[in-house]
DNA sequence: ACCGCCGGGTGCC
DNA sequence: ACCGCCGGGTGCC
């Protein structure tokens, strides 16, 4: 009977029978019970302990479940029993009833319980030996406005709760040897961990998982991409969880017996073993070309995945996929859900699409023949099974509703009987009608869920990386069309899917769920973290034999999130919620340091990550693509020399004066508009916006204001990099006082609140008010555009680029490109020669929403002949987390003040996953305020990182020599 | 003996 | 349960 309880875990039917079979009347399972029971409040967080309560189990020989000494038991109420409607059942971790609490207790028990007063634990510390009662210690948890009523209504019938005892969390080692009374005292003196410490827990709970595991593996020959090292290793991890014979994390073998040393649990059975685990690499480190090589390589009997091998290497996984659904998924991305590449496969797919159809049939028949093959060859091995694999699945069911049967009518008879039909019964099931589910042969197929995002990009990835001449049955299962027949889909290798679709059909004669799968891998599998989402549930209802989870960040927020992954995982017993939260999350949460332990033993066990920074053998694990930075002097033409000489003499003037007056900082604005207008014209003169400068003799408020908006404009809308003097971080919401200084709204509106009557400009020290602070006006955001009405004209730098882009595609027309300037309107200005000389571009701003944002990239990174060679890039648009490695070439059109800017920049194409060489290009007008701006670069770059030690002094002389140094004063 | 005592049968809720 | 309880057998010491 034991045994089988250990195979089928909470949900199967097998485990019906011991409550179903005594009291027909109930419809609920046992399993169901304990769950509905533990689900009430599944989160404990906000628990504490009322007191414990010595209590007795009674009725232990009539139930198989058995508890060691230490073990947790759960406590399910039984309103239905016929006997006594007041009744608490005892079970074991696997649910195996145990007996039940005596009457006069449970009655206590039940009004507690029923009314949600609180929820009970309990721990068998002695008497495990007992035939017929034990005693059980019972733990009382609940909110703390319950505390007195719990109290109150256990000592009204009797049962006084010990409230002196300090926090236990239930079974664990310490309880182990039966005199241990001590473990109150030792417990009360641990310090529990600070919530800082538990945090810091947390973010390095996946930190430090290499340690290299065990050794490398080769992919299997189907592969046609090399694996790098830490792949093979990965690999050679992977294959040994699918295969391994090691117990799961906590067991350990006592005798003849398996033993859990967290719950107490033992069992004569091997635990089932965890079939998978959690692969948490960082992003670009190859999780996908790893999973690819798994399903390739580790088939049954540690074997690789048997391929039809075809001559020609023509097209062997794309034409799988309906036109119809590629239409569908296109149209999808294209609606910006975010698929990621879709054009490629989009593309690919047309050519395919006259002979898809055919070739779909032919597979499919193929695929019969060879499972039958496959089938007779291993016969020698596994005798005799007579039905054909795609039936074992419902024959297996029938065997469990009979076995269910069997037990259920010798529980009929009257009790006394029972005891030794029931031997009988379970001896019969464990040795002929349970079949052994975890090696089952005729499961074939990997299911790979994902989001849709990164559905193209498995389908390329599968394309890139499985040699050309072998036949790969890799079904994209999406779409209205999509095929629906569970043959079908067993009969393939890799049948993908989305997150979306799998929640979809679940509950709606989902075939997904009817199918026994050789692995399930859900890619992006932290995104199923909420339990009660339909998706989770609708991952957790899959039927596998290995299962896989790979995520880059696998803890997005605390403990919680970890229990949905070994949930998926079936790493028993915490697959359910209430023993994960009684041996893990709840201590963990109230601080204790062995529950913590414990959570790391279990991640480590199960999860392999490398980062960025990781190394083999003293090495990184990837090492990127050569960089090579160079500069370009540009020569201003005559015409613009001139011009630039004009506005820098005059600015210099300007400044000049200011410095000898010691206004620079008064008028700052007026300073950064000087300066402004020198980088515009080293990089184009339409960018210059018509303006004066000159603030000092203005009139009315109304003339003020628009100067001041003018200034801001100056300032804000060609995309400088202008800091906030009092957050020293980018302006935003930018706001501009009346001496001209531009602020942060909230931080100068804190700067005025603190200061109360008399605020001052923290610049100058003008005095300002929150009244006359003027803000950059709504509607000429939008503006722009208007001033491209001229006629267009070149410049030096445009001539720079063009020539440079000419020069690089004739030398390879594959290379990308990503153009940068920190002014849009140049970039505006640039896309004229570039359509006149027939590049394809996309451009990326800050002004452009996020969904056609993705939707740009995911044109520019495509892989398409006809995708886009160019990116005109913003240089502040787009966070670190960009993506631009489709791009081998960086154009830096104008120098940055801050040099960390540009670096991010290039680091969006200079990173993983970057094939080429990348070469950043950075024009510098010769003899200008460009070239100072780079000298002056890394001491603006020490200037920032002094900046929150420095005192507001120290700043301002540095900006004033800053400014010196640009206009050579 | 309308008791006590003995010893076998029995036993959760 | 190496208990308690029940109910039948039995009955001076």
């Amino acid at each position: 009977m034991f045994s089988r309880r250990w195979r089928f875990g909470w949900d199967r039917v097998s485990e019906v029978d011991l409550f179903a079979d005594r009291h027909e009347t109930s419809a609920e399972t046992l399993s169901q019970a304990i769950r509905a029971a533990m689900s009430e409040e599944p989160d404990s967080d906000g628990s504490v302990l009322f007191g414990q309560l010595q209590g007795t189990v009674v009725g232990l020989r009539y139930y198989t479940g058995v508890v060691n000494q230490g073990e947790m038991v759960g406590l399910v109420r039984q309103p239905q029993n016929p006997y006594d409607r007041n009744a608490v059942m005892v079970a074991n971790i696997y649910g195996n009833q145990v007996g039940h609490i005596k009457r006069e207790l449970a009655a206590a028990m039940a009004y507690v319980m029923d009314n949600n007063l609180a929820k009970v634990d309990g721990v068998v510390h002695w008497g495990t030996k007992n035939k017929f009662t034990m005693p059980v210690m019972l733990s009382f948890w609940g909110r703390e406005e319950n505390k007195n009523a719990v109290i109150e209504c256990m000592a009204h019938r009797g049962y006084k709760l010990n409230t002196t005892g300090s926090i236990s969390t239930g079974a664990n080692q310490t309880y182990n040897s039966p005199g241990a009374c001590a473990w109150q005292s030792k417990k009360g003196l641990t310090i529990p961990l600070t919530a800082e410490e538990l945090k810091n827990a947390f973010d390095n709970l996946f930190e430090g998982l290499m340690e290299s595991k065990e050794g490398e593996k080769e992919a299997a020959e189907s592969v046609g991409t090399p694996l790098l090292l830490h792949q093979k290793q990965a690999l050679s991890w992977m294959c040994a969880r699918e295969n391994q014979s090691a117990l799961p994390p906590f067991w350990e073998k006592r005798g003849e017996l398996y033993y859990n040393t967290l719950t107490c649990f033992s069992t004569k059975d091997i635990p089932e073993r965890v079939r998978g685990g959690i692969l948490a690499d960082d992003m670009g480190l190859g999780k996908t070309l790893t999973t690819i090589a798994l399903i390739l390589t580790n088939f049954h009997n540690r074997k690789p995945l048997p391929v039809e091998k075809c001559e020609k290497g023509s097209s062997p996984i794309k034409a799988k996929i309906k036109p119809q659904m590629a239409s569908k998924l296109e149209g999808s991305s294209s609606a910006g859900d975010g698929a990621g590449g879709s054009d490629a496969t989009g593309a690919s797919l047309c050519s395919d699409i006259p002979q898809a159809e055919e070739i779909c049939a032919d597979k499919r028949d193929r695929v019969e023949k060879t499972s039958e093959s496959e089938k007779s060859s291993s016969k020698g091995k596994m005798k005799a099974t007579k039905r054909k694999p795609s039936k074992a699945a419902p024959v297996l069911l029938e065997d469990l509703d009979f076995a269910a049967a069997l037990s259920g009518s010798a529980s009929d008879t009257t009790p006394k009987k029972k005891k030794t039909d029931k031997k009988a019964t379970a001896t019969l099931s464990v040795e002929s009608s349970i079949p052994d589910t975890v090696d089952d042969p005729s499961a074939r197929t990997t299911l790979i869920i994902c989001p849709l995002s990164v559905l193209s990009n498995w389908l390329d990835q599968f394309e890139q990386h499985v040699r050309a001449n072998v036949k790969l049955n890799v079904y994209l299962y999406y779409g209205s069309e999509r095929n629906r027949s569970k043959k079908f889909l067993s009969s393939q290798d890799v049948v993908i899917t989305t997150y979306n679709v799998l929640s979809a059909d679940f509950g709606n004669k989902s075939p997904l769920h009817g199918i026994n799968w050789l692995r399930v891998v859900l890619d992006e599998g932290h995104i199923i973290r909420n339990p009660n989402a339909q998706m989770s549930k609708a991952v957790l209802g899959l039927k596998a034999q290995r299962r896989w989870i790979l995520s880059g960040t696998p803890i997005q927020n605390s403990v919680k999130d970890l229990w949905m992954l070994l949930a998926f995982l079936r790493l028993k017993p915490f697959d359910v919620r209430e023993w994960w939260n009684r041996v893990i999350q709840r201590p963990v949460i109230q601080g204790d340091r062995a529950g913590l332990q414990n959570l790391q033993t279990l991640v480590k066990c199960i999860t392999l990550r490398r980062t960025k920074s990781s190394e083999v053998n003293g090495r990184p694990l990837v090492s990127l693509p050569e960089k090579t930075v160079c500069v370009e002097q540009v020569e201003l033409s005559q015409a613009e020399r001139e011009e630039y000489e004009l506005a820098r003499n005059e600015g210099r003037n300007t400044i000049r004066r200011y410095v000898a007056e010691g206004t620079v900082l008064r008028n700052y604005a007026d300073v950064l508009a000087i300066l402004m207008r020198l980088r515009q014209h080293c990089c184009h003169p339409d960018l210059l916006a018509k303006i004066s400068s000159d603030l000092g003799a203005t009139a009315t408020p109304a003339e003020l204001r628009e100067r001041l908006i003018e200034k801001l404009r100056l300032v804000l809308a060609s995309g400088s990099d202008e800091e906030c003097s009092v957050c020293l971080d980018s302006v935003r919401l930018p706001v501009i006082t009346h001496c001209a200084h531009v602020y942060c709204r909230p931080c100068i509106a804190q700067v005025i609140s603190t200061e109360q009557n008399a605020a001052r400009c923290p610049l100058c020290r003008s005095e300002i008010k929150t009244s006359e602070l003027v803000e950059f006006p709504q509607e000429e955001m939008e503006e722009e555009n208007g001033t491209s009405s001229e006629k267009w004209r070149t410049s030096s730098k445009v001539q720079a680029l063009m020539g440079n882009l000419l020069r690089l595609r004739c030398e390879d027309s594959s290379i990308k490109f990503l153009v940068v300037s920190q002014f849009t309107r140049f970039l505006t200005i640039l896309e004229t020669p570039l359509r006149e000389h027939g590049f394809s571009f996309v451009r990326l701003d800050g002004t452009m929403s996020q969904k056609r944002r993705t939707h740009v990239i995911q044109e520019f990174q495509s892989s398409t002949a006809d995708s886009p060679a160019i990116m005109l890039l913003s240089l502040k648009a787009g966070g670190v987390g960009l993506n631009l490695t489709a791009a081998s070439h960086v154009f830096l059109m104008d120098p940055a003040w801050n040099p960390a800017t540009e670096e991010q920049c290039i680091d969006r194409c200079h990173r993983l996953g970057q094939t080429r060489k990348v070469v950043v290009t950075k024009f510098i007008v010769k003899n200008s305020v460009e070239e100072n701006m780079v000298k002056i670069q890394r001491q603006k770059q020490d200037l920032v990182e002094k900046a929150f030690g420095s005192t507001n002094t120290d700043r301002k002389t540095s900006r004033i020599d800053d400014i010196k140094s640009l206009m050579e004063l």
